[in-house]
Order: structure tokens, then sequence, then C-alpha cells
DNA sequence: CTCTTGACGCCGG
DNA sequence: TCCGGCGCCAAGA
């Protein structure tokens, strides 16, 4: 079944699923879709977006494990904070150790 | 209604 | 590994 219409409440969904995740490890935008099962990654985007308050925002990254541009410097800083795994470079979060599976 | 936008993701070179 | 290109899809103009 492809239904995929976004149910009225996915902004709460996507941000509970945040306020889920664990220090020191975090989410592609595409994982907290596939998690829930509806939508897809530029839907969870478009909710962080809008404002996330004070959830983990910084948790929710793109798939390669590298922080959106626009708010790397935030993001990467609260990263080395709670020391969640680097790669090497320091510029990218090493998702291999830091996937959260929702466990 | 059409067109553009964007805190994305995958694939090929 | 780095980059460009293309697919994706709701929301706003």
């Amino acid at each position: 079944m492809l239904s995929a219409v976004l149910p009225e409440n996915f902004d709460e969904l996507v941000l509970d699923v945040i306020a889920r995740i664990p220090p020191r490890h975090v989410m592609s935008y595409g994982d907290v879709a596939e998690y829930l099962g509806v939508g897809g990654p530029r839907q969870v985007a478009r909710v962080l977006s809008n404002g996330t308050g004070d959830l983990p925002w910084w948790r929710v990254l793109r798939a390669d494990g590298s922080p959106a541009p626009q708010i790397a410097d935030e993001c990467l800083a609260h990263h080395r904070a709670e020391a969640t795994p680097l790669r090497p470079d320091g510029t990218r979060v090493d998702m291999r150790r830091a996937r959260w599976d929702g466990r």
C-alpha cells in the first residue's frame, strides 16, 4: 500500500523520536522517516526547520554523518561537548558507531 | 493550477 | 573520497 499521506500529527511523531535519541547517538533524516514508517527525509527535515524547541535537534543529521551546512558549527559543537564519536576529520559523526536503531 | 524551494539521499564518474 | 546530477515530495508563492 502506497498511502503515504502524512498524518496530521507528523510533526509530533518526528519530535517524539528526536526526544528519545540517547546522548552520543544520532539518526539520519532518512532513518527517522523509516523508523516512523511515513514521510521521507525531506519531510523530516522540514519539521526540524520549523523549530524543535528544547529537543536535541543536533542528533539528527545527513546520512553520511555531516551536519546541514546552515547549522554545522552549532551542531558539531554539541557533539564535541557530549563526546559523540566523530570521524578523524572532525567534521562528520561516525555513523557506524553513533547511529541509533531505536532500541 | 504551475513553478520553485529545501536542516535529503543515492548513484555514477 | 570528493563532486555533480537527478529523484523525491510537501509547502508556499
